[in-house]
DNA sequence: AATGAATGAGAGTTCATTCAT
DNA sequence: TATGAATGAACTCTCATTCAT
């Protein structure tokens, strides 16, 4: 198990790393076999374990992967100062466009996670929340600035954006045709106007 | 292999179905054995070939359980005379309330449906999709009648509105304080006003 | 996993277990594999499993099963009135003959138990020190007695007979021809009146 | 494979077989691994066969190396004129203080050659015959000499002294608090006077 | 003199499935 | 209606060995 920082390694610990994704969003975890991984890279499957210690702990690298820069991302957005409207866009755009550069390593932390054993969940889990948390944050904000209006429960709003934003992933992943641009601009539109006619 | 109309019969039937979507929703279809299916009605694994032809066709036979009631449900909510907003109420509160009373067979739909073979994933999918078109047309038909601003993307709110449905319908299935009638209410809220400060 | 008590599965397990013990006594345990063992009673390897929860699993009980009767035996020789020379005499032929009877078993208990991980192998080793501890007491009471000399170290002697025992029942399996009772009173004869001329 | 004659390669050599008698010591021949002795020496898996040809020659090597001089010491023993108490004791602390200085690979000779293939075992074979046949003679000897009784049966002796030795050796091997010269004292003592009080 | 990388064979184990009873 | 017993295929993982560098 070398873990020099020779760059030839790393580049065939990514390519793995992307095979395990593929292959784990694909069949599930439990459906999915190392012989498989390790043919998407064109080595024997014996030779995976030269880059993983174990199928789990291979699991547990692309969930972290998976949220790795989705997760980092938002902290820029809430820390520019923007109008709501402006950074809720921002989020979907980012949420979406996360499941198109890394889509299999992102669906496979959402769907495949609760298959790690506790310890390695709940240190993915803190990071999670943490964006979970920042989103909630932006909206309190933008209820105290009035953007938003008064009554709006923060908490729920954030998980509801959360669970757009997945359920149009797990969509985009399957469909390449989808523009997150525009669906980025329309999920953000119902959340903030809603779908009833305006009575201006 | 009896197909036999007794109750006897059914009884146990159902009740390995409930243990077949108890056990591949808590571990997925991969990932669920046939023994812990088994242990689960208090029979030993070999038996379970009694009630299903085999593990694949547990599958389906879930699948179906888990959308039949929820899917039938909708069409109970297009056929009356209803204000648009009543409407999209009682279809998230349909929506959630599946996920309490077929919870696991739900998630199982869901989640699992997918390594299904083709043939009965597309059976499935008639049915899914059957729900997803009446809904559009609920929208379609509000935003006709005015209910609705005329720029809405029907298509995408239906999709949008059984994203969230799901994504909570997750939530619910692991928290078991959460109350869903107060949480359709939110989320069919949300939709409608959206989260903008009106500017009566 | 049947813990039924009905016959016909205890004859089997008992034809596996001796088969485990041949296969260990032969290769060691890690030489072992559970094909070899599983071929010696005409099932397939993954059969094996039905009998034994693991491999290891496997050596615990043919390491209980080697020292069953052969530390149970020496209470009975404790428990009579004897002189010490007869004692002495049948725990060799006792010891020895063990090794005819469950060789496999016995070789495997002393040459593989320390493979075993510490908690089944402490349970082991209290039933083998029980044996030494009513053999050191053998020793201390025929001095007590004056039937052996006072300065003899009773522990160091038990260690001895026990280590000459072993010695010679590793020699046995391996020889057909060795006759056990021969052997049991040249080695009784050898500890009690050592190798030097009696200077009557 | 150079096998070259200098200091450097013989001193690293010698503590690659070393680290070779020590793992098969502790984990039997087939249990060990040859990444655990490579690591035993701070070189990697793969550096090893720059000193073994394969795993098998390395147990050979260190079967050979563990009788080596212990087998030697013998003739020097038998080749002095000494009384045959003070040979005994000198075989008896040879055999014990040669388990002290070579413990592990004089462990491995007894317990794991057996895993060698026949052409190497008989050639190890014939050294320890040698050892074996040399203390018979001795024995023998004795008895002519009437230093001990006519009637020992002289095969069946030199076997028993030598499976006392390596019954002791295997417990000072795990036991550093035994006093190989004090423990010699009592084997030769027991052999020659035996455990009777003497009818002076 | 030593290493990184890979391999291929084999290990132990699990599991869906079958079937006589 | 259900079980005990077995199977065979698949699986994850380990390991001795090789070889270009």
């Amino acid at each position: 198990m070398a873990d020099r920082n020779q760059p030839r390694y790393n580049q065939k610990k990514r390519a793995a790393l992307e095979a395990a994704a593929a292959v784990f969003a694909e069949h599930g975890y439990h459906g999915a076999s190392t012989t498989a991984i390790a043919e998407h890279i064109g080595i024997k499957q014996g030779s995976l374990y030269y880059y993983f210690k174990s199928k789990q702990q291979a699991l547990e690298e692309v969930c972290a992967y998976g949220i790795e820069d989705y997760v980092s991302r938002i902290d820029g957005i809430a820390a520019m100062a923007l109008p709501f409207a402006v950074r809720l866009l921002a989020v979907f755009q980012s949420h979406l466009s996360a499941f198109r550069e890394r889509r299999d390593a992102m669906k496979v932390y959402n769907d495949e996670r609760l298959y790690l054993p506790e310890s390695a969940r709940t240190e993915l889990h803190a990071r999670g929340s943490g964006y979970r948390k920042t989103l909630e944050d932006l909206f309190a904000r933008a209820v105290q600035k009035g953007e938003l209006r008064a009554d709006l429960d923060c908490h729920f709003a954030a998980l509801t954006v959360i669970g757009i934003g997945n359920a149009w992933g797990d969509l985009i992943v399957r469909d390449d045709t989808l523009d997150t641009t525009v669906l980025a601009q329309q999920c953000a539109d119902l959340i903030l106007r809603g779908a009833v006619q305006a009575e201006a």
